[in-house]
DNA sequence: CCGTTATAGTTACAAGTGAAACCAATTGCA
DNA sequence: TGCAATTGGTTTCACTTGTAACTATAACGG
């Protein structure tokens, strides 16, 4: 019987690349399952996306943002945000008023129902994150700790 | 003048997330930004989706790959990979022929004009990781090796 | 064998997303 | 002032993506 799939010729002429062992690709995969998971948990219990929570998650910390706040905050664009809060605000999630003395700002900020959504969900954020970072080790933690902040550094 | 954003009284009774400071979306970032710098340089150069890169890479490695293989591989679903495909075939970077003995399989390579944008397309991605990698020391680069290895291990 | 179930892959439809166009309010500056 | 340029935000349109349904073939079990 020969051989499933021939790969020795193509590597020694092309060198493919190794996807299991690519940075990029990795980082990919685990960033998706991670947040997958956090989103189906509040997506099973609330309507609500992924983009819709990182908006409330920044005005949970940040009362009477604008629009424009929330998109750099979040560092998601203009577009989504506004999106995001047309359901937000339809839900009764998030108060949004205009801005005196600018009347394009929005000023953004969440409801007590939006409050009481927030407090359940950013528990189980917190839970995962935890889950998550219990297959590591103090050590690990703070070397992943710094390298992020080295990785996510301006240029 | 009073302060832009009251965030004291919330953090005190809501204790919201801080987004900046949170696992799951500090991936999420950096992972993104990697993967559409790496998307970017193909992108300007030839037609061609993250997606269809993925399969690429995969049939680069291992010839002869089934869909659903491919599926497995990249870590994609299948309706993804039969898009990625038929884009692929009907560009000629692909092969694709039927599986003697099982006509539901197809049996997928990398044609010459794909191997060459494979060739192209590779070092371009690999000099991307080595960029984000000139950020992390050696030591650095090991531990971060090792973590990614224990949180994609399954379970 | 023959009917049921499972598998490989595609298609169809709905929902999500991004880029550009757009509107309204504001700012800058001649 | 007043008019061009900028900014905050929404809408539109084309494209992508995800889910479910579907087709064709193969495997299983009586």
């Amino acid at each position: 019987m020969p051989p499933r799939h021939k790969s020795a010729p193509a590597s020694a002429e092309h060198a493919p690349l190794q996807l299991e062992h690519f940075l990029p690709y990795r980082l990919s995969i685990l960033s998706n399952t991670i947040s997958q998971t956090i989103a189906g948990d509040y997506q099973r219990r609330y309507d609500l996306s992924m983009t819709e929570w990182r908006v409330m998650a920044v005005l949970a910390r940040f009362d009477g943002l604008s629009a424009r706040e929330v998109a750099e905050r979040t560092a998601m664009d203009k577009v989504a945000v506004s999106r995001a809060l047309a359901r937000l605000v339809g839900a009764g999630r998030v108060d949004r008023h205009t801005h005196d003395g600018d009347k394009r700002r929005s000023v953004l900020s969440l409801t007590d129902s939006g409050w009481a959504m927030h407090d359940d969900v950013a528990p189980m954020a917190r839970a995962r994150e935890r889950e998550v970072l219990a297959k590591l080790d103090a050590e690990e933690r703070q070397w992943l700790e710094r390298i992020l902040d080295k990785l996510l550094e301006q240029q």
